[in-house]
DNA sequence: ACCAGTCAGTAGGAAATTCCAACTCACCAT
DNA sequence: ATGGTGAGTTGGAATTTCCTACTGACTGGT
């Protein structure tokens, strides 16, 4: 990273995308919210290069999103596991799953349902928690903070 | 792209990114969804290199979450608008800004904040569409629909 | 003791991407 | 005629990825 003449405006979803943006970072984070920590089986899963990954876990650890914690001394062996931090990136997760189930398969075979406690299958939303309703586009106005922001109107 | 013998696994998760994922393209998403969507002001608001903007926007359009409008023949200018593919993406970025502003800033000057129409801060969270309950991890249960799944059971 | 196998990486070099500054082309304004 | 803006394209240097192979620590079988 030769210094940063960058980011023009400061903004949370890029200083989030800088950190878990990276490929393969948010598929680690798919694969140890299932319970899926270990270094060989997220090479499996997710198909990435492994010093890649090597790479990719240590900035996770950094970040404080994942821990690794050694589950057998002895032969050491190692598993990744979410932070409080890192599992609090699981609606990121559940609701780009549900856009791709949306969009990228025109058939009905979701490779993936996942069943939420009320005994649906989950259909993730992003609702206001003040007011319980969703957040829909036309319903909502940036109020930009801090300097360098400019907004034009949505303009249907 | 040399042939994918890789993605071991079918993922919407994975999918999704495949078309999203790639660095700048969901800050373009960010600035279309406010309605800065001409190529000089995602130059400068991104902060990204001209070209490579150029084929993130390229792919967007070809991928159907954007669409290039003409706003004026004659000098010819264009903008990039989001598709109702690419509005549906604008939850994402709610989260992935919720989350940057709770994790990322110690202070409280979140860089930007959104009014829901109900009055009040937008506090995007992911709840369940049947139920209207806040989808936590614990009252989730994966099925893996596909081939070459496994999913260890959650362990807390 | 010996051989095979697993896990968690590291090493080295080829291949693909990104970054950057400069350039184009079309048009408008003075 | 000169300068400026918008929307890109071009060429080469710098950075990342990708891939295959290798290490090192250990276990389990015979």
């Amino acid at each position: 990273m030769p210094a940063a003449p960058k980011d023009p405006r400061p903004c949370s979803i890029a200083d989030a995308l800088a950190l878990v943006g990276e490929k393969y970072s948010l598929l680690v984070l798919r694969e140890v919210c299932l319970g899926n920590g270990r270094f060989d089986q997220l090479v499996r899963n997710i198909g990435a290069p492994r010093d890649i990954l090597a790479t990719r876990l240590r900035r996770l650890v950094d970040a404080g999103i994942l821990t690794k914690r050694a589950y057998s001394e002895r032969p050491q062996r190692f598993e990744y596991r979410p932070t409080q931090a890192g599992l609090e990136l699981e609606p990121v997760l559940l609701t780009l799953m549900a856009w791709g189930d949306r969009h990228l398969r025109t058939d009905h075979d979701r490779p993936m349902v996942i069943e939420h406690i009320c005994g649906h299958e989950l259909q993730p939303v992003v609702t206001c928690a003040v007011c319980g309703e969703r957040a829909r586009h036309e319903d909502l106005t940036p109020h930009p903070q801090a300097e360098g922001w400019t907004v034009a109107g949505p303009r249907a």
